[in-house]
DNA sequence: CTATGGCACGGATT
DNA sequence: AATCCGTGCCATAG
């Protein structure tokens, strides 16, 4: 009966074990940590001790603390770098104030991926009166990816049963946040709200309101002469307005965040994550062993606890099988986590050396990756590779946090190439032009590829670059 | 006539 | 199997 009744657990427990396996290696550490963190709170077999073994030295520790003897890492040699999972608790900077998504509560963690409405709900939360609130809701789940509102306010109001001017202070409370003009309902509106609020600091040209009513197509760059016709005012002053909108304001509020493939506006995008994995150098020699702090899902042990194990063998009938569950789920995600880990801190160990030009010099020296060759290297499925390299982030010895699937762009070098050849350039050289230039340095790339990697690092074609600047 | 952007196709990547 | 990316061809703006 005993036998019967296990022999079919057995089976589930390995595709399961595989599921698991895979689900969390795509996890980045704060996502994980809050899974634990349930499964802790749930799971009576798991428990979470407060010490952990030192990466370097293998002593036993207090989580949180710092290995006496190894506190600085030994020295290695550039192509042996220091590559360790990490307990230090202050390796994600606290999070101001908890004001998440989901009902505003919950999570004392800062999330590692902020999307837009979280990221306008911390600003704006503490002075959002409480029956506000549903219509923030509604209001930020309804943007779009470029920052705009797909709903007609009236819904909103209609929906909550509310007057309209409430929905729409609401929307101006929301418009004054970060990515400014973010829940406008049309570009012309968000360059308004932006241009409003800017006015304030920036000096702007006159006119400027009304060139943007006057339509969005007539503020292209070649097209001023237009403009200038449109609302009565000499060519040299539209062209004037004109530049100052493209310099300062941005038609898509959220055009500039992660994920995009925000070209024309593109900005210092890492403000809103939070690595899961440090890089560091030893020195400033140009032969430093990197160091590379991988991001642990919680501090110290994670372990199925002994006590555990041994009281389920006289656990009481009714409960025996799901004492039994808890314990399988337990040993599992153990596994898991340090199957996880494990593949992470392989690829990483491979990573960092192929790509140390990338990390210490920047994008120049990015050397082309595919996933597929990693994993090749690593003797893991491909999939595998995806996974462990979506959605993470990594921070670099110069401060620069940015998504570990940059170590793989196929592209960037060669972009980067084009951006120097660009700025160094006397007179503007046509695509054509560039598309020569840097087949001649090794880089054989078509023409019509020059303008699309120009457009994504946002630069202008050739006749409209000779008047900038 | 030249330079550039749009559309779409095919091959590689995930 | 779905997606992304480089490229060729063509229309259009200058």
């Amino acid at each position: 009966m005993l036998i019967q009744r296990h022999a079919p657990m057995l089976r589930p427990l390995t595709t399961a074990h595989l599921a698991q396996t895979m689900s969390l290696l795509e996890l980045t550490a704060l996502e994980l940590r809050q899974k634990v963190e349930a499964e802790l709170a749930r799971n009576p077999a798991l428990e979470l001790i407060d010490e952990y073994r030192c990466p370097t030295c293998a002593r036993i520790l207090r989580a949180n603390s710092p290995c006496p003897v190894c506190s600085h890492p030994q020295v290695s040699s550039p192509d042996q770098p220091i590559v360790f999972l990490s307990s230090r608790q202050d390796f994600y900077p606290a999070s101001s104030g908890k004001t998440s998504l989901d009902e505003f509560s919950g999570d004392d963690y800062p999330p590692a991926k902020i999307n837009l409405a979280e990221h306008i709900l911390r600003q704006i939360g503490p002075e959002l009166a409480l029956e506000d609130r549903p219509i923030a809701l509604h209001i930020l789940t309804s943007l779009n990816d470029d920052g705009l509102l797909t709903v007609n306010p009236t819904e909103i109001a209609l929906y909550h049963h509310v007057p309209r001017s409430r929905v729409e202070k609401t929307i101006r409370q929301i418009q004054a946040t970060d990515p400014l003009g973010v829940g406008s309902t049309s570009p012309q509106e968000a360059l308004l709200v932006q241009l409003e609020i800017l006015g304030e600091t920036l000096h702007a040209p006159s006119l400027v309101a009304e060139a943007i009513r006057a339509g969005l197509e007539l503020l292209s760059p070649h097209r001023s002469t237009d403009l200038a016709r449109s609302i009565g005012i000499p060519a040299a002053q539209a062209k004037q307005i004109v530049r100052f909108i493209a310099d300062n304001l941005n038609p898509f509020p959220a055009r500039a965040y992660w994920g995009e493939p925000s070209q024309t506006f593109a900005r210092d995008p890492n403000v809103y994550h939070l690595p899961d994995i440090i890089i560091s150098r030893v020195n400033d020699t140009d032969d430093t062993p990197l160091v590379v702090e991988i991001a642990m899902p919680y501090y110290g042990t994670l372990r199925v606890n002994p006590l555990f194990r041994e009281a389920i063998q006289n656990a009481p009938e009714d409960k025996s099988e799901l004492w039994q569950t808890d314990l399988e789920q337990a040993t599992l995600l153990v596994k898991c986590i340090q199957q996880r880990n494990n593949t992470i801190v392989r690829l990483m160990q491979r990573l960092v050396v192929i790509q140390r030009g990338f990390i210490l010099y920047g994008e120049t020296h990015l050397c082309p990756l595919t996933r597929a060759e990693m994993a090749d290297q690593l003797q893991v499925h491909e999939s595998t590779m995806s996974r462990a390299v979506s959605d993470k982030a990594i921070q670099l010895p110069n401060q620069r946090i940015i998504p570990l699937a940059m170590f793989f762009d196929r592209s960037l070098h060669v972009r980067s190439v084009l951006k120097e050849l660009i700025a160094k350039e006397t007179s503007p050289m046509s695509d054509a032009n560039l598309a020569i230039l840097l087949s001649g340095q090794g880089y054989p790339v078509a023409r019509r590829t020059v303008a699309k990697y120009r457009a994504m690092e946002g630069i202008l074609p050739a006749h409209l670059r000779s008047q900038a600047r």
